[in-house]
DNA sequence: TAGATGTATCATGCATTGCAAGGTACCTGA
DNA sequence: TCAGGTACCTTGCAATGCATGATACATCTA
């Protein structure tokens, strides 16, 4: 399991992601979220940070009826929205080479 | 650069890799976090990482003279220290594959 | 001799963020 | 009727990176 230390930072662009493949919800997201392999994100995480994406204008939303219960909140990107998951991408683009440089370069002793 | 809440949960394992690889210390390993591609990791940042790494007996320190400036404390990898880096692989494995596995699904409504 | 620079350590308090826990409410099926 | 799934949200805690500041040794230069 992804200790929660490890996701901090990384579940926004995630969710932006995911927000910009489909228009979905967060209900949806959190399935989601498992089916790709983040294992299972408490709603306590994902509705703060999509309260957070609406505030600062990176998604909107759009309510609609659900025919198996309440209201559901759609969520699309807007533009601040696309150039902020393309920041996400590079960052974690710069992350990942960081540290796979670091862990692929064997024993310095040697 | 990185964004500090993407490296939360990231700079404990790698400063265990660095030294797992060679014995060093925190001073050197701040250099060695910005030569693998961190940027500039604050000092702030790699002592408190280094005193809980002591505490929970991941690491050992040896102090010794240096001929430039004051005495260093060298640490080196006790076997928990191992076993730690170990999952810490086996973590960020996971995490990767799931980011990566998001986004090179391309886009479900096409 | 004095001061700047580089080396080397550590402590304090803040900001951010994931999460546990709890709350509301709709719909379906047993 | 009531349990379970769907769907939204809030509050307060815990962990961690970092800014800031302090201490101190060694070397080089004015």
């Amino acid at each position: 399991m992804i200790p929660t230390q490890m996701l901090k930072g990384m579940l926004e662009g995630c969710i932006l992601e995911i927000i910009r493949k489909q228009e979905t919800y967060a209900y949806e997201i959190s399935k989601l979220l498992e089916e790709y392999g983040f294992g299972e994100i408490s709603e306590g995480t994902i509705y703060p940070i999509i309260l957070r994406l609406q505030k600062s204008e990176l998604v909107k939303a759009t309510v609609r009826d659900s025919n198996s219960g309440p209201k559901r909140k759609y969520y699309r990107l807007t533009e601040k929205g696309t150039v902020s998951l393309n920041e996400f991408k590079d960052n974690w683009n710069e992350l990942e080479h960081a540290i796979n440089h670091l862990f692929t370069g064997g024993n310095e002793d040697a």
